[in-house]
DNA sequence: GCCAACGTTGGC
DNA sequence: GCCAACGTTGGC
């Protein structure tokens, strides 16, 4: 089972609106990059994933779920580009800061804090359990 | 709003 | 295949 985080910015796409596709979920479309493409790639239905709030929120709002494996992005007739359905899990009781992740000495090696530009990570189960200890949240 | 860092593109 | 130029991202 592999963990992954989502980052997005609020003004375009953020947390509210994927609370509000329910169930169905919605696709991670418009990911130009090849690293955050073959991370989809990778994913499996049900694994999970974090749902960051980049440049105006910079935390972690809540817990996603893949909900369809990698298929053609319908945003584009680029057959390079796929993506995955997600939905929303459960909000965070208490958000995760960039700052307390920096803080944190044993999330010093995550990819958030390395290369922040990567708009689809992998996260280790150790820094899953971590961040969802400090959001006060059921992994 | 700025600018550093990064990824991609395209000419050679 | 290299690398300069360019566009985009995202923290500050």
């Amino acid at each position: 089972m592999a963990y992954w985080l989502f980052k997005s910015e609020p003004d375009v796409w953020g947390w509210d609106k994927q609370v509000a596709k329910g169930e169905a979920g919605e696709e991670w479309d418009g990911v130009r990059n090849y690293q955050a493409r073959n991370n989809m790639r990778a994913m499996k239905t049900g694994e999970k994933g974090f749902f960051y709030h980049s440049r105006t929120g910079l935390e972690i709002v809540g817990i996603v779920e893949v909900c369809a494996e990698a298929h053609p992005d319908s945003t584009t007739d680029d057959d390079r580009w796929e993506c995955v359905d997600i939905r929303a899990v459960r909000p965070f009781e208490v958000p995760v800061t960039l700052e307390q992740i920096k803080a944190e000495p044993r999330l010093k090696d995550m990819v958030l804090v390395n290369n922040s530009r990567l708009s689809v990570q992998p996260v280790t189960a150790d820094e899953w359990a971590i961040i969802c200890d400090m959001g006060q949240t059921e992994p």
